[in-house]
DNA sequence: TATTTTATCTGATCTAGATCAACTTTAGTT
DNA sequence: AACTAAAGTTGATCTAGATCAGATAAAATA
């Protein structure tokens, strides 16, 4: 099932903390530290960063220094062929982690664009790598968080080698409803960040594709759309679209 | 470019060297350990084991111990949703490390399955992220190779997402013969371990579809093709067709 | 507020690849 | 070697989604 792919260590408990820092606490790293230990953590990462909407936080090409915690915004992260063509990646919003796929060639392979105004917290890779090998309760997280990016990327290739076009896009709302609700925020309404177009490159369709079966979804009674305020009506019958592709 | 994403640290020279034990000396992991760390790697590293055509390695659900190096041989990775369908995540040959995905749950998430006998090394992960603690290079080499596993996916997202059939099987084709070229093998005729079917799952194609896409690069002269067993004629014509889809 | 610019929707076609079907070849098995 | 099952090829159709085109609508900017 795509929309459970997302695993997630987040809980709205752990948001409603307060976080006066930009620590990971609150974020994408692991609890079970000790006080020392998140001292430790804590100096090293740096002065929440503000990314304004449109702007990149990085971009292919460049070298890699650190991975990024989202604190606050929403991303898009994507490859772009020579031609222009872009692949979005993915979507990521606050307590993910950005940036894994640069610790293989020193250099980012994807751009990071802000879709809203974010922030983000620096983690300079090679301070959290010294740091995980005497900590290995951090050690192990950067593993799993790794990991899980992988077993997303799985799913994603599944949706777009197998699934047709309302699937896809009932799979998008449906991962995206419950990535809201995780966070605190409706399940049911919710605010797309992203155009058309860029949910048409993340889910291998053409932008009037995603419109059009958005159009369908509402007059099934599925979904409202509001340009780009989404309200779920019947969750039900979307994953009934998906069980159609998988349960028998 | 799709058929570069694949970088490797193995080099022919590695593999020529004598493989007396079931070390990853020859495999995948880094070198520049000291003997000793060398050593200590190899005590935790089990007897290399046989798998058999068609048996499986490991299988979705079942629970997380060890990561797996491919010592000799040809793997699947799929995928499989309930209803039957496979999705294909990749094939794995000589020097790559498999179960990586598993690492998040504790379990695996995709079947692997031998397309030919093939011989593994086991890394139990618990020794293995406890030696990686105490060698800062092991450690770094782990993260270097799940990375590398997320920018493969990313590649293979941009093939699903993006590219037209013809270019999908160009990427293939170069894909594979890159990689084997890499391990000692002709990089210009080589044998398809895996069906046409297979092929299409991993591709998001249907196997008429890839059978139909073989012979046309065959009637142009780029590929022969003899059942299982490709020659490369003109990889440069394959290399164009990429192009095409990427360089204006 | 007026004016661009950019995003979205919807209809009308077109087409790459799926689907259906029949046949051939290869590989396993007795 | 004969037999069976599995894999591969090729042709004929069909269709989901792409492409092309025009009309709105929203958002950014002057």
């Amino acid at each position: 099932m795509i929309q459970n792919i997302q695993i997630r260590e987040l809980t709205p408990r752990h948001l409603r903390q307060s976080c006066t820092n930009c620590s990971l606490r609150e974020l994408c790293l692991p609890i079970g530290l000790t006080p020392d230990e998140m001292q430790e953590l804590d100096t090293i990462i740096t002065q929440a960063r503000p990314v304004k909407r449109g702007e990149a936080l990085y971009r292919a090409g460049e070298p890699f220094k650190s991975l990024f915690a989202i604190r606050v915004g929403f991303f898009k992260a994507s490859v772009i062929s020579e031609d222009g063509r872009e692949q979005v990646t993915g979507f990521h919003m606050s307590g993910e982690l950005m940036g894994m796929d640069a610790i293989s060639s020193d250099f980012h392979t994807c751009d990071a664009i802000a879709l809203e105004d974010s922030e983000v917290c620096e983690l300079p890779f090679g301070e959290i790598e010294e740091l995980a090998g005497d900590v290995p309760i951090l050690q192990r997280h950067l593993y799993k968080v790794m990991s899980r990016e992988i077993v997303r990327d799985h799913g994603v290739m599944l949706l777009l080698g197998n699934m047709k076009a309302e699937e896809r896009l009932a799979a998008f709302l449906l991962n995206l409803s419950q990535r809201f609700s995780i966070r605190g925020y409706s399940s049911s309404s919710f605010h797309l960040r992203m155009t058309r177009e860029e949910i048409g490159s993340y889910l291998g369709l053409k932008l009037e594709t995603v419109s059009r079966t958005l159009s369908k979804f509402q007059d099934q009674g599925f979904i409202k759309v509001q340009n780009r305020l989404i309200e779920i009506i019947d969750g039900d019958s979307l994953k009934k679209l998906l069980n159609n592709c998988q349960g028998e």
